[in-house]
DNA sequence: TTCAATTAAGTTGTAGGATGATATGCATCA
DNA sequence: TGATGCATATCATCCTACAACTTAATTGAA
């Protein structure tokens, strides 16, 4: 808990201050792919900062594919595509269309992965499945505890998929989602608490205990749709509000 | 392209080797969440490289959020679910179990998004993604260039949904996998050429400008399915293949 | 004895300079 | 002309020093 607290309120080092300035002035194309960045001396002057904090600050960048540096020539901007991690801006999803988007990528995501755990579930999975079930109505209901429950759920339910990557990219976003409702609540102290809905957990959890994949995607989207209605976010989108 | 071959040749830079082998060390579980790590000066001592380049090594492992390095104290390692980023391993990707799963994920993501491109998709999308068809079957047939006709066509479908995210996590993933196989074709040079399907394109293309989501599903569907398999992965994974 | 203040040591954060490796352009010379 | 060598620019790495912060030991007084 200590340990949380201390990674948000992580006071911000200056390499990264310079790697925030350089991704927030690639991302707003102010630097194209291909570019060459000043070097790392005119860097350092125009932040009045070491050349070493520069350094670590490229290091940052170079280790997410952002940009590439050779040596003798300069750091050079890479395209999008290349880009070696995926990073999710916490700024944006303030905005809470933003927030509906990720939603909706999470519910594509972890409906059909609830069919694919139904299919494929062992027993030692919906046990610790249903761990995190009991924990979340259980005597638990103190807010961080079963929010922590309720993404644990979830996290179980994509690890019981046996695939990997779909329990990195599930956890990845519903942690996204948990920071930044965390992250609002925290600033903006009249919003109300977070209410989880216990009955469409257990009705995802009986799906999967019967091995019925059609209804655990079927509970599972209807549970997204209903968290993301709790936390002030309207889905589904239309069907071409997406469109511009 | 030549920028490519730079970007793929990159020399390993000694933060880069140091980084990678501390990120080994925690995936690995030899440094669990809450552990300290050693200090700088002990690292670099171990690694017989200077302090500067540790600490470039953790500004990398920092951005990732999978480190927490606090001053006058130390740096700990943070658990998987505190992570700032995604981040696929090259190196697990030669396996090919692994590589069907990163498929898997693939056909989740594309598929309902296909749907949602369908209902969603303006002309100018329908216009973008004709384009890369045409590259796909038309003069470009010289491998690499239809390899990226072939992405972008993907893309664009991500694209045309609306959602961002969608957008990046889907050009995230095709992109691992390209460049996994364009690896493993230049480590292992009998591999025969990766034929693109360029009627499976176009049943998915079909879909969209009809505006039939159901349609662009299947045909996504069906078409990754084919594309595993033609590059000697195994799609579907069976129904319990993936628990252990 | 007990507790508060001070001190000392250890660790990360930042600064600045020095040297080596690599790429590029220019001048020199055969 | 063409090839070689030099000067320059840039990143890669190393080194030392100091500042800021944390922890624990030491000291001093009530």
């Amino acid at each position: 808990m200590k340990q949380r607290l201390a990674a948000i309120g992580t006071v911000e080092t200056l390499p990264h201050r310079v790697a925030a300035f350089l991704s927030r002035e690639i991302e707003s194309g102010g630097l194209n792919p291909g570019a060459r960045l000043p070097t790392e001396q005119e860097l350092s002057e125009k932040f009045g900062v070491s050349r070493n904090v520069v350094r670590e600050a490229i290091a940052q960048l170079r280790a997410d594919g952002m940009i590439e540096a050779r040596q003798g020539i300069g750091a050079f901007v890479l395209a999008p595509e290349q880009r070696a991690t995926i990073r999710i801006d916490r700024e944006a999803l303030k905005d809470t269309y933003n927030m509906a988007r990720l939603f909706e990528l999470r519910c594509i995501l972890e409906a059909e992965s609830a069919a694919l755990a139904a299919a494929r579930r062992g027993k030692e999975h919906l046990d610790s499945i249903k761990a995190a079930l009991d924990r979340m109505g259980g005597e638990e209901r103190w807010e961080e505890g079963s929010i922590d429950a309720d993404l644990l759920f979830h996290r179980e339910i994509a690890r019981a998929t046996g695939n990997s990557y779909i329990h990195t990219f599930i956890s990845f976003v519903c942690e996204q989602i948990r920071q930044s409702i965390h992250y609002a609540r925290m600033t903006n102290p009249l919003h109300d608490l977070v209410e989880i809905n216990v009955g469409e957990h257990v009705r995802i959890y009986d799906a999967l205990v019967a091995g019925d994949p059609e209804a655990a995607e079927a509970a599972m989207r209807a549970h997204i749709v209903g968290a993301a209605n709790r936390v002030g976010v309207k889905l589904p989108l239309s069907k071409t509000g997406g469109a511009k």
